[in-house]
DNA sequence: TTAATTGTATCGGTTATCCGATATAAACCA
DNA sequence: TGGTTTATATCGGATAACCGATACAATTAA
């Protein structure tokens, strides 16, 4: 169950600007374990080094311009593979 | 972009039986490429022995109800992780 | 039957992904 | 102020994920 999590910080970011600590919380959440702070930290630090995210003064992260299309496009990907995912809704209600 | 292909190939093999080069041929619909057989032939056979597909004497693969229980799982995990999801499908649309 | 195509399978190697341990900095509190 | 917690960061290492090359079997076509 790799490789989920860049997209997952990518998504969570389009939403709202967050600290790292924040984003550990969020991931928590959703994917039911924070990561390990050798994993998030490098992570954005990755992001940020492709130019998807950036930093301001308080650590505070956010997509940017060239985050946001990429996210589009692995959106459009992801959907394309899944384009009949709709009979996967029947795990999520409820 | 790794570690989508074990859970395609559930989720494709959860609609119909197939072998490993329709698999190959579904792959590239769905992700644009196929998959090297270097890829699809081990990924096959590691979900044999963990019991998620089987094969009938024709080499079709399908899912065992252990891989339809783990696909299920795999399907709640994301959508739990991706629960506000319904905004991606604005990348989906047209 | 022979040749060509298609399908299966394995091997070695590369890179991605993630973790635990460790270190440092910043914020908070007594 | 000094001590504790919280947040950020790096490092080395383990494993996952995937590829191209190669080999062989099975099917099809000539």
């Amino acid at each position: 169950m790799k490789g989920f999590l860049s997209y997952l910080i990518l998504w969570i970011l389009s939403k709202k600007k967050m600290n790292g600590a924040q984003i550990s919380r969020e991931l928590e959440i959703r994917r039911g374990t924070k990561p390990s702070p050798g994993t998030l930290y490098p992570a954005l630090k990755e992001l940020k080094d492709k130019g998807l995210v950036e930093s301001d003064e308080n650590k505070y992260y956010s997509l940017t311009d060239k985050g946001k299309i990429e996210l589009n496009s692995a959106c459009n990907f992801f959907c394309k593979a899944f384009y009949d995912m709709k009979e996967m809704s029947n795990c999520c209600e409820r």
